[in-house]
RNA sequence: UGGGGGAUCGUCUAGUGGUAGGACGACGGGCUCUGGACCCGUUAGCGGGGGUUCGAAUCCUCCUCCCCCAGCCA
């Protein structure tokens, strides 16, 4: 395999795409000695899966093509940050499995970036514009119309030095000036009308704390920072695409000077930021979600934060492999929920053990049981295709929990469970048969009376195969246990497009709590194991209320259930088959 | 209306003048002490019109649709 100077074939972390097809021209053409990337984005809201796109593409180049990537934070709105978030986004990198070469802030770089408009100033290329909020907005024009120029524009050097200087020293309230690029108001890309750099605001900064009351842009502070780094890949979003030219009027103009290396600079690329199914990914909706108390926080485990996938027990290599598998591109995109979900199925197939545990318990008596026999079944915690090894033993016994959707009087055609008069296999135990219904005043099935086959063990009965396997627990020795059920934080597929409240969307059953019985082996393994809870899904125990006294188990995901699709559709289609074809008739 | 981007199966994504491929989904079948997993198969796409070429998703041209931009947010 020829491995030249670009990533090896093997073993990629990012999925060749449109930025590694200039990096690897960059690297053909010595363009830079190496590549450095840098992530995540500004510390005002907690990271989440469509920021896991971005850390998987940062530091997944850098890892690939031997470079290096640095956490930066772009930390230049006081208002809006805190050192929370920078905490939350280091522990959220961390956990996704990736180093940084060097944590960094554009906070850090406060002084330089003082002296950088300072040089624009000497040189004519930037101006203190003393125009409120209102005016600078009706000056700028739109975008069939030109800028007109702010009577302050043509401020001599030395006023514009002096302006600056007392804009820093704290003369001034507030608003009452701004330092701009003097660029073009009659530019086509409204970025380029005199985009303001620095604005004044009395506010502690978490990092600087009372050193500065003017703070750098965005726009200013990210290609200054990126130079300084020796970034050499910028990757950002879409929505960035017109600030690029100032990103690139101002290494233009300032590389070389104020101690920003000449060359080689680095230059910003965008692609497409995440959307995904069902949810919403922008930090204002996630913070009104928080705010509002329609979740728990902003750990809650249906939330698509990093710190709520980590808590509802998604792992990092499934967030991984879901970053690498969607792939990058430019072309704005909507990913279904199922990609996500197959992934976290995929990664937690192969990696969690298999044990029994019952949701909605419905009470089995095994009559021919005699009561106090317990019997010790060996159970493998894995099935024949995970190449796996291990088993515990299952304690069976008279009384029995089996889930109460796996029993049905009137059972509709296909229904492989247990029915009056049916037989069903018990997992890693025996065949038993429904003898008997015992329901309450008000007719609900509160008993089954059963009988079981003793020559059934790890064998089929001799008048005929069984087709159904039910999972189970002995009712005296489960262990009781608080189940929280996860579904869609909302009922539509984009909350966001319908205009309105979002919230609107929410679905009341996001979560659904259960009391049910998981058997006595799970008290043995560590806390953090993740089972299948056979027949119906993954779960982990929630790592923020669980105790051995008051077990909490969170549902990662689902199994596939084909059965419950199929009866959903039967359900659907054939009640209104009449109506269908007699509003045809009128249409 | 100006500028900047983008359009390939239902969804995401390869393809860079030479048989449009993968993943997810859907559908059908096999296997199974999980209606899971796995295996096999099917379905289904180049936004539209012209042109260049032996040959076009790819090059040219016209058009359509979608996204972004008028914060002292990022």
């Amino acid at each position: 395999m020829s491995d030249e100077a670009g990533a090896s074939t093997r073993e990629r972390r990012v999925n060749p795409n449109f930025i590694t097809e200039i990096i690897d021209e960059d690297l053909k053409q010595d363009r830079y000695a190496k590549i450095t990337t840098r992530s995540p984005p500004e510390p005002n809201g907690y990271l989440h899966i469509g920021h896991a796109k971005s850390i998987c593409l940062n530091f997944g180049l850098a890892l690939d093509y031997s470079g290096e990537c640095n956490l930066r934070f772009d930390d230049t709105n006081p208002e809006t940050e805190s050192i929370e978030y920078v905490e939350a986004a280091k522990r959220d990198v961390q956990w996704l499995g990736f180093q940084w070469a060097r944590e960094r802030y554009a906070s850090d770089y406060f002084g330089r970036l003082y002296e950088c408009a300072e040089q624009l100033i000497q040189h004519g290329k930037a101006y203190v514009d003393s125009l409120s909020d209102a005016e600078m907005s009706a000056h700028r024009g739109t975008i069939t119309e030109p800028g007109k120029p702010s009577p302050y524009r043509d401020r001599s050097v030395e006023e514009n030095l002096d302006l600056f200087r007392r804009m820093r020293a704290g003369e001034f309230p507030d608003g009452a000036h701004v330092l701009r690029a003097r660029i073009d108001l009659a530019s086509r890309n409204m970025k380029l009308r005199d985009p303001v750099l620095y604005r004044i605001v009395h506010a502690p900064h978490y990092h600087t704390g009372d050193a500065w009351c003017i703070y750098p842009l965005y726009d200013f502070a990210h290609p200054l920072s990126d130079a300084i780094e020796g970034i050499s890949h910028s990757i950002c979003t879409l929505e960035f695409e017109n600030n690029r030219a100032i990103y690139d009027w101002l290494l233009e103009h300032l590389r070389g000077t104020c101690g920003l290396p000449p060359s080689p600079r680095p230059y910003q690329y965008e692609f497409a930021r995440l959307n995904l199914d069902y949810t919403v990914l922008s930090k204002r909706k996630l913070i009104k979600l928080v705010e509002g108390s329609h979740v728990r926080g902003w750990d809650d485990p249906r939330m698509p934060t990093l710190s709520g996938l980590r808590r509802r027990g998604v792992t990092p290599e499934a967030i991984r492999q879901f970053c690498f598998r969607i792939g990058v591109a430019k072309s704005n995109s909507r990913v279904d929920v199922s990609s996500f979900e197959a992934t976290v199925r995929d990664d937690l197939n192969v990696r969690a053990p298999r044990v029994l545990a019952v949701l909605r318990p419905l009470r089995i008596v095994l009559t021919n049981q005699p009561e106090g026999t317990i019997e010790h079944l060996e159970a493998p915690y894995w099935p024949h295709d995970v190449p796996r090894e291990g088993s515990r033993t299952l304690p069976f016994s008279r009384e029995l929990y089996i889930e109460h959707d796996d029993f049905m009087e009137q059972p509709p055609k296909g229904f492989h469970r247990l029915s009056p008069g049916g037989r069903v296999r018990l997992r890693h135990a025996y065949v038993i048969r429904c003898d008997e219904v015992v329901k309450d005043a008000t007719g609900d099935v509160v008993e089954l009376r059963c009988s079981y086959d003793p020559t059934t063990l790890r064998a089929q009965p001799s008048d005929g195969r069984v087709k159904g396997t039910l999972h189970w627990v002995s009712a005296a020795h489960a262990m009781p246990a608080e189940v929280r059920l996860y579904n869609h934080l909302f009922t539509a597929p984009d909350p966001e497009a319908t205009g309105g409240d979002f919230a609107a969307h929410l679905r009341p059953d996001s979560l659904v709590v259960a009391r049910g019985y998981v058997e006595p082996s799970v008290l043995a393994d560590p806390a953090d194991t993740r089972y299948q809870f056979e027949r119906l899904g993954y779960f982990w125990q929630d790592p923020e209320d669980s105790r051995p006294d008051h077990l909490v188990f969170n549902r990662i995901i689902t199994l596939r259930d084909s059965w419950a699709k199929a009866a959903e559709k039967a359900a659907s289609t054939s009640p209104n088959k009449t109506d269908r074809s007699a509003s045809d008739g009128t249409a």
